[in-house]
DNA sequence: ATATAAATAT
DNA sequence: GATATTTATA
């Protein structure tokens, strides 16, 4: 009895699938909107009224505005059917074309210790984040770069979705391992808002991650152990251009995370690299917001 | 899983 | 001695 109610359900679902599908293909593309520089009045008439303009914003302030209201929706919303949610991060990730990686405001990871403290003084530089922009740009370069540096320098919790973790496999694979180190790495995986730290962090752990596969096999082929990536793809001098897009890994021996090949999970998403059988993560259930998306490639 | 600090290396 | 990399902690 059950199931009738199920399929029911299901059918609502894929009602509602439609009509949101529907809505959306009639939403305006990000082409047709008024650009984010566009003054709504101009700066005489408004100094006039003594109205402040708000702060310029980037498409970066933007797509957080949207994480978050999309994460709030969705804490409201427990039960709620994801298909909904997964409909609108498509629709964002169709949308965006000034794509970013996707970064995640710290909320709940604040257990320990209060003191958090305003940043002030921060010595983190903002090496030349270019708010890129093909487009008419002359304009707002100015205030792009007040203010870009000056909100660059909040930068939350960057999350490494798995095309950001695909891009990053491939670029160290291009390096390879002796080339492969965490200012090339981001030169040449030319994400905007990705810093160096971002991805020596990232690369610490890769490192370690490959360690253990390498551990795994038999002493004699430690030799060759230091380079799971092929060979084809392998690099010792100079940085040529970047694989293609989907590169054909020839024989990842415990699959390669670059692809999603995590537990239960619809393939694409990537919740770490997963170390064969014995894994230690757990907890692995909660963390996946369902905002992946925005990785800019050059 | 990430960020940041501390220790080294260029 | 600044800047980048690696390692250790938070």
């Amino acid at each position: 009895m059950d199931e009738e109610l199920v399929s029911k359900n299901n059918c609502q679902d894929d009602n509602d699938e439609d009509r949101v599908q529907e809505w959306e293909t009639g939403l305006p593309t990000t082409s047709d909107l008024t650009p984010l520089s566009h003054h709504l009045i101009s700066p005489e008439l408004a100094s006039a009224f003594s109205i402040t303009a708000e702060p310029f914003q980037t498409m970066l302030d933007v797509n957080r505005a949207s994480q978050n209201t999309l994460s709030n929706l969705r804490r409201h919303n427990s039960g709620f059917s994801s298909n909904n949610f997964k409909s609108l991060s498509s629709f964002m990730e169709d949308r965006c074309l000034d794509p970013e990686p996707i970064v995640v405001d710290e909320e709940e990871e604040d257990e320990e210790e209060g003191e958090e403290e305003v940043d002030l003084g921060d010595k983190r530089k903002i090496q030349s984040v270019e708010c890129i922009e093909e487009a008419d740009s002359a304009l707002r370069m100015e205030n792009l770069n007040d203010d870009c540096s000056a909100r660059a320098l909040k930068r939350p919790r960057l999350v490494w979705t798995p095309q950001l973790h695909k891009r990053f496999v491939e670029v160290v694979a291009h390096l390879g391992i002796d080339n492969a180190v965490p200012k090339t790495i981001m030169q040449l995986m030319n994400v905007e808002g990705l810093t160096r730290e971002n991805v020596a962090s990232h690369l610490q752990k890769y490192r370690l991650y490959l360690k253990r596969i390498n551990e795994g096999k038999s002493s004699n082929d430690q030799l060759f152990a230091s380079a799971p990536v092929p060979q084809s793809l392998r690099e010792s001098s100079g940085n040529r251009n970047l694989p293609p897009a989907s590169v054909p890994y020839g024989a990842p021996a415990p699959s390669m995370p670059a692809a999603g090949t995590s537990h239960g999970m619809p393939v694409g998403s990537y919740t770490g690299f997963d170390y064969h059988p014995y894994s230690m993560n757990r907890e692995h259930q909660g963390n996946w917001p369902g905002n992946y998306v925005n990785l800019h490639v050059g």
